[in-house]
DNA sequence: AACGTTTCGCGAAACGTTTCGCATACTATA
DNA sequence: TATAGTATGCGAAACGTTTCGCGAAACGTT
């Protein structure tokens, strides 16, 4: 609770209700009606005059004295996980924030871009976000049982997760073992056997569910997976290239890799370029997110998409329903699909 | 000014000064000094109780109040050129963003995205930036000679411009023409002679004096430029694909493309190879921007770097000073690098 | 003992809204 | 013509803070 300075800016100060009420010969109460359509009715003719006073001195209603008394700020607050400092970079989170505010432009919401809540591990950590100053709240990927979430259940405060999922809370996300299950089935159905994977984080929830994923749908292939081509990775491109470092340095080599997310695929390109392997012909590729970089790369990756555009539009959506007191649940799992492209082939050969 | 509807939400309310004074047993006034070692000094055993029970309480200042009364909200406003729906998307904006994140951590400020206000052509557009929620706006990429920026400039509202320049803001900017120039000498001193250009949109001003830079740095080094090789696109990998084709169907074609931004250069890449023209033995590409995405292709993209942490660190703290009053005008413009990676080298000898 | 000066505390005003309660005046119904 | 109902308007309270002004008590200095 810090000192909060004088003000000493802005020159010009803005009309305030009083203004209009003053300029327009009647009560303060009567100019609210007028410009809110307001609860009770106010006679054209003198509706009219205030609505010209009101334009005439640029008037804009002060959304903080409003929302202060409704108790309503109409800004949604968004809360990316974020680890590093520069996790906002990320294009996962990038498409999300874009759909978020897409849907929010539509809903008539503004966003708060909430990165001070970096550890959301104590009922603190998410003190400002209870200030008043957003309704509700979009978590990004959060990280599983957050103690600083719980807290918002047990008070109530609308809150919504995208790529997370509680019980208790309305939560969005992928069902990510069909769409790990879709990328072994085309690698299956291509007629490959010697499956590698670089593997998230399985601090992530979607790092764990896609390792798992993996093993679950090769075990139902009929298909041995081998330890040596199992590399863990984060969800970097540069954790990608080393992961591929190791991987390509076996003496025997896998002629599909499954990449736990685009950008480590794209680290996994490199590796493949410094080994001299070729993207299919030698090895497959498969990734996952359908990053806007996955058709920057040579060759386009083969990879899952996730309806991200749709998850960003219901999260926000819910949001505003349970801001508005909607209480019924409205949490839903997407779907996911394959985007075929140039990263896949049939295996060649054994000479 | 629509109907404000009625709060049902927020099960448990929160805990207010009051609360803590009537607890404290002190008057409301004693509790504000405690909790903000306010103007008047309060003796540390009663400052000590109201403190413990403010925490009992899980106590939080409500922003929106303090903020009506102490005209500050703590809240940068963010404005990002938006001429598609999805302009948050492209990495320049992006890293811009993630830097004025960074400097608010910081400055202890918040950003509020404000996305709807594509147009900034009038005065009534910038309105939403006026009603109180934040103290000042940062303007990404603004379109030149904007009348929503004059007017906040004749009513004293801070702003800065990012990318951007006005005599009468504080702008910060990079200087194209040595950023061209490096690009250009870059080229000459391979031993290019013959040069292209993917141009960027004359509408924006970083693609007007991208494109007029070239033609002046051509000259500087004594070279002609070709019309035919001039090719014109916008700011995105799909024009670049297509400006990239019109310019590989020349009978004949430059041994050098500088490309107005690395979304373009990506862009061409994939004409490259459509073209089977390898890069950078047949043709040398440089990009402007450093994007992230200049790492992920290959061969790796040389490019000329902006400074986009500091600008936008510079911005930010420009615009915190000119809210708390300081007035000394703070523009500048930053300086380019080059970055060499693997898409240049020596022209091939003509056979 | 008389005096300034500081410390401490409280009440109240202010910020700009929304909305309730009340007082008129007008209108329709019996 | 009396009466209920409705349109119209105003004043005031409320939202949760910050901070000013005022008084009372405590302190030190002559």
């Amino acid at each position: 609770m810090r000192n909060v300075s004088r003000n000493v800016s802005q020159s010009t100060k803005m009309a305030t209700i009083k203004d209009i009420a003053r300029e327009a010969k009647v009560s303060v109460s009567t100019v609210s009606y007028a410009l809110n359509d307001g609860p009770r009715s106010v006679p054209d003719e003198v509706k009219q005059r205030i609505l010209d006073v009101a334009s005439r001195l640029h008037y804009r209603p002060n959304r903080v004295a409003r929302s202060l008394i409704t108790r309503r700020s109409h800004v949604l607050g968004v809360v990316p996980t974020r680890i590093e400092r520069d996790m906002i970079i990320g294009p996962y989170f990038v498409s999300m924030l874009n759909g978020i505010v897409n849907a929010c432009e539509d809903l008539h919401q503004d966003v708060l871009l909430l990165t001070q809540l970096s550890t959301m591990d104590s009922k603190e950590a998410l003190y400002p976000l209870l200030d008043g100053r957003c309704d509700g709240a979009i978590f990004i990927a959060p990280s599983h049982d957050s103690e600083g979430i719980h807290y918002l259940q047990e008070i109530g405060f609308p809150h919504v997760l995208v790529i997370g999922r509680d019980e208790r809370s309305t939560s969005f996300d992928i069902d990510n073992s069909v769409g790990v299950r879709l990328a072994v089935d085309h690698f299956a159905g291509l007629g490959h056997t010697k499956i590698g994977m670089l593997m998230g984080p399985e601090e992530l929830i979607d790092g764990y569910e896609r390792n798992q994923s993996f093993l679950e749908s090769m075990r139902s292939h009929g298909l041995t997976v081998q330890e040596k081509w199992m590399i863990r990775a984060s969800f970097h491109p540069d954790s990608g290239l080393e992961a591929g470092r190791v991987l390509l340095s076996r003496k025997e080599r896998p002629t599909a890799v499954f990449c736990a997310n685009d950008e480590v695929a794209t680290g996994f390109y490199k590796a493949c370029k410094e080994f001299k392997v070729r993207i299919p012909e030698d090895i497959s590729v498969i990734g996952f997110d359908n990053a806007p970089t996955s058709t920057m790369v040579e060759p386009n990756l083969t990879t899952v998409k996730q309806p991200i555009d749709q998850m960003s539009r219901h999260a926000t959506e819910a949001l505003v329903s349970l801001i508005e007191g909607k209480t019924e649940t409205l949490s839903r799992r997407f779907i996911t699909a394959l985007v075929e492209r140039q990263s896949t082939a049939r295996p060649m050969e054994d000479k």
